[in-house]
RNA sequence: GGCGACGUAGCCAAGUGGUAAGGCAGUGGUCUGCAAAACCAUUAUUCAGCGGUUCAAAUCCGCUCGUCGCCU
């Protein structure tokens, strides 16, 4: 019951890092050297009108180098990682066709393991489901719709913290829209084989001390919070992407929102935008750490990642 | 110079004789269709320092240091 996708088996680039290593600059560079275009890897830069907050390579970087998956959907519709499989390995496939060798460049690591491990099989979750069981979560609280998924699903619902409230929906709405535990579909799509999707694939890693980070983190984040910001969040507002669209929840829109709002001065939304990002980036890191084999680089030394990328194509080509 | 208050983790703090709450930050982790999301775990052999009283002191006493306030 999982997607059928043949494997991928032309040679393709990724570079992941966290937030404000410096990934688009040296994105950049390995295009220029390598002849890439590069798919972007990022859940927030597929949103039109989101350029400052989300620190997107600008319209002239797009016009040297070609950019996937940027500008595709407007602020209030949903992304997730089916549709970015779906997306990432059309733009693959095409920037392959054309004689290019694609670079996937992005933070957003769940995407990756996407298009890596594949997803299983399209579950047709329907939206009055979904507003059932939220609707069940506030009438009946989380520590009954827990027990509950111990009876349907006891794998899941061993492995699932009753107050991950996200993923207690996700593991109930699975079971009521397939009538298969959501572990079962797991088991499954594990015993299919657990083949590549991508079989000649670089991993590659931005890193630097956790106190650089910080700081570079600091230091984009005070470059972000200026009145050019302020202007494209107001934009936003006008458009109609009110407070609950995905681009304002997101980092750097909700805190210049509640500036905008007058809920926060400049300098406390700055300070807690700081905060967010370099949690954010502790998460990622975690994430890659876990779920992927990188070879890293430090930013001091990017030149060895530009030779793994010779040393790979040599051997793959 | 005199008087008074205060000094507990990186920060904010509770605790007035019985063996150091909590919050924030930090760090580590979880993750299969919301992921810039959601969630979990964890941080003081010690309370400014030294000495004293006591079976027992962050708590009481003395001195020293530091901070703040008031007076001169």
């Amino acid at each position: 019951m999982m997607i059928i996708a043949e494997p991928i088996t032309t040679p393709v680039l990724v570079l992941v890092g966290p937030t404000a290593i410096g990934k688009t600059d040296l994105s950049l560079r390995i295009a220029a050297e390598f002849g890439c275009e590069i798919i972007s890897m990022d859940s927030m830069q597929v949103y039109r009108y989101m350029d400052i907050g989300t620190a997107k390579v600008s319209k002239a970087e797009r016009q040297q180098v070609a950019h996937h998956l940027i500008d595709i959907i407007d602020p209030d519709e949903q992304y997730d990682s089916a549709r970015f499989v779906h997306d990432a390995r059309n733009a693959i496939n095409m920037i392959t066709s054309r004689g290019k060798i694609p670079l996937i460049t992005g933070g957003t690591g769940l995407y990756l393991h996407a298009l890596i491990n594949g997803l299983f099989d399209e579950l047709n979750v329907k939206d009055e489901e979904r507003e059932v069981l939220r609707s069940r979560l506030i009438n009946e609280g989380r520590e009954a719709l827990h027990q509950e998924l111990l009876q349907v699903d006891p794998d899941s619902g061993r492995r699932i913290h009753k107050n991950d409230t996200q993923r207690l929906l996700r593991g109930l709405e699975i079971y009521y829209s397939t009538g298969i535990p959501w572990s079962e579909h797991l088991q499954k799509q594990a015993q299919a084989g657990q083949r590549s999707l991508l079989t000649k694939v670089l991993n590659l890693g931005l890193t630097c001390d956790r106190k650089l980070l910080h700081n570079r983190i600091k230091a984009r984040s005070v470059s972000i919070m200026q009145v050019e910001f302020k202007h494209e969040v107001e934009g936003l507002l006008e458009r109609g992407y009110s407070q609950d669209a995905p681009s304002m929840r997101s980092i750097g829109y909700r805190h210049m929102h509640a500036c905008v709002t007058g809920h926060w001065d400049l300098e406390t939304a700055t300070d807690a935008l700081i905060k967010d990002t370099k949690r954010y980036a502790k998460r990622q890191m975690t994430w890659f750490r876990q779920h992927l084999e990188v070879r890293w680089h430090d930013i001091q030394c990017t030149d060895k990642a530009l030779a793994d990328i010779t040393t790979f194509l040599q051997a793959e080509q």
